[in-house]
DNA sequence: ATTTTTTATTGATTTTCGTCAATGCCATTT
DNA sequence: AAATGGCATTGACGAAAATCAATAAAAAAT
């Protein structure tokens, strides 16, 4: 249980057993059918997850209905609305499945007590968000100063596991583009 | 000294006296000239910075020359290029002055007896870090999903002081646009 | 004081991307 | 086996933004 977890916790910091079964005691392990709902936008979100296994998605969609797709959350990542985590505030994303999925949650309560009591864990969340923090501003950086294809070919190389798994409309969405227009950046690269 | 510096620090977490004495033999200030390089692509970032007072800009710079700025700092901010400070890799961004600037830098020695040795000290690290996502997440959901419009409005909402102090083809290079197109924005909004 | 540099605006044109619509394909479901 | 829904592709068209170029105004340097 919590195999991955763990795994990616020990790679950051490596906990001893004592302190591994502390932590247990605060996760909660959840299953998600693909299509099902895990934060639904002006809902408060309760929780971080992480991801056992399975893929995720967290999304905001605007006034004609059109979602886009703020983060992708697979094996080994965690997901959440974190504005509205640490906020208490209303969600302004939705989360759901991709595919079926099992995760470990944090409670918000769980998540101030570990911060509390076990300062691995404040390290653990420290190099976490910096390691989201250093991933997101890539991509920003990607999206003002590369073309659509080169923004493309990085989204390839970066998550090559993606792209296998998830349609094509969604990375399209994840990259602020239409479905159409990233077809077209595709067929462009294939001619060459 | 390091007033504002200490003001956000005790914002975030309150410093004993004993604790600010300890923190500020690992800080050194610097002042820049206008146009002055804080850091330069290439080399390795070796300091972060605290603004004190003034304004700097990261940014990076395409093939055709263009610059894409992708992040101001100004007065209670902290710049860097975060991922060549922990990695010791070449930084992608270069650093420069808006407008002259009084720094206060902690070095990547000082950063990480600090985190070893004041779990404050890591805690602020945890906040700071935490903010700069919130806040870059919010601008690239805005990137994907509103119009240029709405994104310009949300940028003198959410930062009016920089409005009045950056030059306008600045702020259009940080929303990704040509000076052109950001002039005809505005000539739009006026006219409503 | 005047020259230079930086900055913002405006117009004409081209390029890029979104929109709308149709088609075909594949995978489920019934 | 047939029907359905989700998905990717393609074409025609229009809208939005980039590019190129000229001008003017403001700020900085001499």
């Amino acid at each position: 249980m919590y195999e991955l977890f763990f795994r990616k916790f020990n790679e950051k910091i490596s906990l001893t057993e004592e302190e591994e079964t502390l932590v247990k005691q605060y996760l909660t392990p959840k299953k998600l059918r693909k299509k099902q709902y895990l934060l639904q936008e002006g809902d408060i979100c309760k929780s971080i997850a992480f991801v056992e296994k399975g893929a995720l998605r967290a999304y905001s969609v605007d006034e004609k209905g059109n979602e886009h797709i703020i983060q992708f959350g697979l094996e080994g990542w965690l997901i959440s609305d974190l504005y509205s985590f640490l906020s208490n505030e209303p969600a302004t994303y939705n989360i759901d499945a991709i595919e079926d999925a099992e995760l470990v949650l944090i409670s918000k309560s769980a998540h101030e007590e570990l911060l509390r009591k076990l300062p691995k864990y404040e390290t653990f969340t420290r190099l976490n968000i910096t390691g989201a923090y250093l991933a997101m501003q890539k991509r920003l950086t990607s999206i003002i100063s590369s073309t659509l294809e080169e923004r493309y070919m990085g989204f390839i190389n970066l998550y090559p596991n993606i792209v296998q798994r998830v349609p094509q409309h969604m990375i399209a969405s994840y990259m602020g583009l239409t479905p159409e227009t990233l077809s077209r950046v595709r067929q462009k690269m294939i001619r060459k």
